[in-house]
DNA sequence: AAAAACAAGCACGCGTGCTTGTTTTTCTCC
DNA sequence: GGAGAAAAACAAGCACGCGTGCTTGTTTTT
């Protein structure tokens, strides 16, 4: 028996476990995404996987389009946190760039990937998510392309350098399509190395110009 | 009133009215895919707008899963011969590099492009659609890889050329994503212009470690 | 007459949103 | 501090619409 006014085992505050069970509700949304894709990703499903009812999940997402708004949105900050965290430890010398841009590549990989498509998917021709899908993704790649821009040490204001940062995260987003329906990384292993072999000639001659003046 | 024996307007033999309703339901199946995503097609929606009814469309095909692989099949043949038609006539001399980058970019962009993708993600999540998806998607691939390669007078015996080649389908594959939900044409052709002048350099350079020997 | 192409209708399962019900927690008043 | 009401969290069940696959029916062609 617990002591006078103990909350018994796994009970917190209710506002503590309102938002734990937001929160398993929103992964399990996420985890469904990738997992059983779009059209298999029922509240029913995503209630089951966050050990909850379907009513639980209706009282805290009224419909199933509040329930995947919020887990696009959760979604697209975790993928921000992901990234200033790979963005931090990466190594100096020869391989950097080839770090960067696999780092970018990673990025654009992996289960929030995946589950990522398929909100892109579903949004291209559903106008309501799609005004969610817009904003968030255009705010990612803009942190992405200048996490890129700083870790390379590249600038912008010649010519080219920009184009050559935006074809890195276009190429990182063909990867991730790539190893949508098949393991890609050997593949795309001789793809980074060679790409990141020519964008570091193309850096490293844009910052000769520079030094020329 | 028609000549004795002669078909009313509009009929032919049947055997040939029986393929082009097949023709029309698969390219209603495609144009559905491409506008109202896999979740908006449904065999109603695509008889519909075959324009004929529901039972016709199931004579023809049996099950949603059987009219929709079909209609993967036609549409990969499709992208396969529009691939084949953009490679005639590109320019020669300086721009040809980035007319191929080009095409390569135009192969995965379009209407059929966002029909293939809806599929794709429907295949990421169904072992069956997938199976189907899989062996037509790496044929398209080779297909294109092989047409960059002629096309760029490419030597891929000369380490790094089949990656950078690689690297150029994934490119094309990631601004046919980034254009999904909205008009990227103008970012795209920086990036087409950037990524070919890199190109180029990277085979010309090849071609005259070839020349030194 | 038989087969093929086409069309209409039926039964079923599924998923969503809503309603109703239960349990737990919080708050107010005495 | 305890009782009781209210609110919140959770769960169960219902009604409805939708889509698929199948059956039945009709028309056209062979």
């Amino acid at each position: 028996m617990d002591a006078p006014g103990a909350a018994p085992a796994d009970r917190g505050p209710q506002q503590e476990r309102s938002r734990a069970t937001r929160q398993r509700l929103l992964e399990a949304a996420v985890e469904c995404l990738a997992q059983t894709g779009a059209a298999g990703s029922t509240v029913g499903a995503v209630a089951e996987r966050a050990g909850v009812s379907r009513g639980a999940a209706q009282h805290h997402f009224r419909t199933r389009e509040d329930l995947f708004t919020a887990a696009l949105r959760h979604m697209s900050q975790t993928r921000l946190d992901d990234l200033r965290c790979r963005a931090a430890g990466l190594p100096e010398g020869r391989s950097r760039t080839e770090a960067v841009v696999e780092m970018l590549v990673d990025a654009y990989s992996g289960p929030e990937f995946d589950a990522a498509l398929q909100l892109w998917s579903a949004a291209a021709n559903d106008p309501r998510l799609r005004t969610h899908v817009i904003p968030l993704e255009e705010h990612i790649g803009r942190e992405a392309h200048r996490a890129a821009v700083e870790l390379l040490g590249a600038d912008e204001s010649k010519p080219g350098v920009r184009e050559a940062v935006r074809a890195t995260l276009d190429l990182a987003r063909g990867l991730g399509l790539a190893g949508l329906l098949t393991d890609d990384r050997a593949r795309r292993r001789g793809v980074i190395r060679q790409w990141a072999a020519m964008l570091e000639r193309e850096l490293a001659e844009k910052r000769r110009d520079s030094g020329r003046r």
